[in-house]
RNA sequence: GCCCCCAUCGUCCAGUGGCCUAGGACGCCUCCCUUUCAAGGAGGUAACACGGGUUCGAAUCCCGUUGGGGGUGCCA
């Protein structure tokens, strides 16, 4: 007897945008087929006639391909099996596990208005013997006594009693068969062994199964339903709060090792309390039993911290490599003097995108001043008038490498009795446009001296 | 309302009956290093929601309460 293989699948729909929530789940079946040896499958649930533009899939492909989430075999378009799912709702209403409905929804939600009951389809058309010539929708006939139960992967028993389960629509008046169908069908044709998805599938789970069992299918399926992943309101992340889409943080300069590796800690930690590891490593340890129940917070500083970590991790090659994009239009941006000063900044940034702010003064004709800075480190500074001069005055004769900056400036200061930390902040600020930034020295290296000069008299004559 | 799920530091995880005076990470605070800011190093702050059981023993098992979330669409 050959075991079946393992074989799961990430099933967007064409939102236009890969969602955060949308990401983990496609990770979290990614890392366990990976595990595990198994498949893993793309299907997009393009049914949706409107929403099925192939720009609108294409950056869901490029998001999950930054992400390094790849996939065996085609993309499968849900769209292409639409006689398939239109026959099998067929032969549900032969078989008697489904029937047509002529009710609308105006009907459906008057009559329970009226009888006072609970919301949801009261069963009016069940045995009305509806034709398939009138307008109608078709509806699955759900058991009146019993359950519909699993064995969830992450939560254990679940179990719906059918009764609190209305008969729910198969297919629209439009003839489109709903989501449920449409997905039940696919993963039963694509052989589907494990369903890894948001706790907020977790009610159409026994509607899905009853469609199985009425479909004839014996073929087991395992669901594991994952955590939400919620906002500061613990509330299931939305468009409408702030920046759910990945392509937002590819934007903003998150690494996708970052992105990656801090997805797959909302929900599940490795048992040695190493977080921050590589991809392969998590394969290794991931287990889909050990993911947790409860909803986990989007919490951008601990992104940022293991963005930050992940920055550091690189070598500076291929740091500068990545952070190209960013900086390259900065006007005058000169790649070999990016090169000359990343060491200095791979430890500063958390993202790539607070790159231009440490480093554009090196490319800019005239640095631009930060009006706090300036405040504070010039006009609320008695010394600063004082101590441009004398920097223009060492720097001069000075022998321009860091060390000798570093000394000439040292001496200065402390004739004038201020530590060395005091007296180069209106040096930083008259050649950097900020108080903080790259270390001094290094960076007016970088700059050179007749730039270097010219900022520091530009400033002192703004004294 | 009804259905379903959840409940350990502010946050994310560890903990699966004794090793827990509850551990790690992020954040926050202090100190060290220091050329600003980072990075790095050393400390600190802070949690088992509540009430009943079960047991020699419970963060861990059971029940209830409270709180939170999800669903309740001819969306997915």
């Amino acid at each position: 007897m050959a075991l079946t293989p393992v074989r799961l699948r990430f099933a967007p729909s064409p939102t236009g945008y890969l969602h955060l929530g949308s990401a983990r789940t496609a990770l979290f079946n990614w890392l366990w087929a990976r595990h595990i040896g198994g498949e893993m499958l793309l299907r997009i649930e393009d049914t949706d006639r409107e929403r099925s533009q192939p720009e609108l899939i294409q950056v869901i492909f490029d998001a999950l391909d930054w992400l390094g989430i790849d996939f065996d075999g085609e993309p499968i378009h849900q769209s292409d099996n639409a006689a398939r799912h239109a026959a099998v709702i067929d032969d549900l209403i032969h078989a008697g596990s489904a029937y047509r409905c002529t009710c609308t929804q105006e009907d459906v939600a008057a009559r329970t208005k009226a009888a006072g009951g609970p919301p949801g389809y009261d069963g009016f058309c069940r045995d009305r013997g509806v034709g398939a010539d009138e307008s109608h929708v078709v509806r699955f006939r759900v058991p009146d006594d019993g359950a519909t139960s699993w064995v969830d992967l992450v939560r254990g028993e679940i179990s719906f009693e059918h009764r609190n389960l209305e008969d729910f629509v198969l297919r629209r008046r439009d003839g489109n068969p709903m989501f449920i169908v449409a997905n039940a069908v696919d993963d039963v044709d694509a052989a589907i062994t494990h369903v890894v998805r948001g706790e907020d599938l977790i009610n159409v789970t026994p509607k899905m199964l009853l469609v199985r069992a009425a479909m004839g299918v014996t073929e087991p399926v395992a669901f594991a339903h994952l955590p939400l992943i919620v906002n500061e309101q613990r509330k299931k992340l939305s468009k409408r709060f702030g920046d759910v889409a990945i392509e937002d943080y590819r934007a903003r300069g998150f690494l996708p090792e970052a992105m990656v590796n801090y997805l797959a800690l909302l929900g599940w930690g490795p048992a040695d309390g190493v977080e921050v590891r590589p991809v392969d490593e998590i394969i290794g340890l991931f287990e889909l039993s050990d993911i947790g129940q409860s909803g986990a917070m989007f919490d951008i500083k601990k992104l940022e911290a293991v963005n930050g970590e992940w920055i550091r991790r690189l070598e500076v090659d291929e740091f500068v490599r990545r952070s190209l994009p960013f900086v390259d239009s900065i006007p005058g941006f000169d790649a070999a003097r990016f090169a000359e000063i990343a060491p200095d900044l791979q430890t500063r940034a958390k993202v790539l995108s607070e790159l231009p702010a440490l480093c554009d003064f090196l490319f800019l004709d005239e640095p631009e001043i930060d009006d706090a800075s300036w405040q504070k480190a010039v006009v609320d500074n008695p010394d600063a008038p004082r101590l441009l001069d004398a920097a223009v005055e060492a720097f001069t004769v000075s022998e321009w490498t860091a060390e000798a900056l570093h000394a000439a400036t040292l001496e200065f200061a402390e004739a004038a009795g201020l530590k060395l930390g005091k007296a180069q902040a209106p040096i930083r600020v008259a050649v950097t446009g900020r108080t903080v930034g790259p270390p001094l020295f290094e960076a007016l290296v970088v700059l050179g001296a007749d730039t270097t000069l010219a900022r520091l008299r530009a400033a002192r004559e703004r004294c």
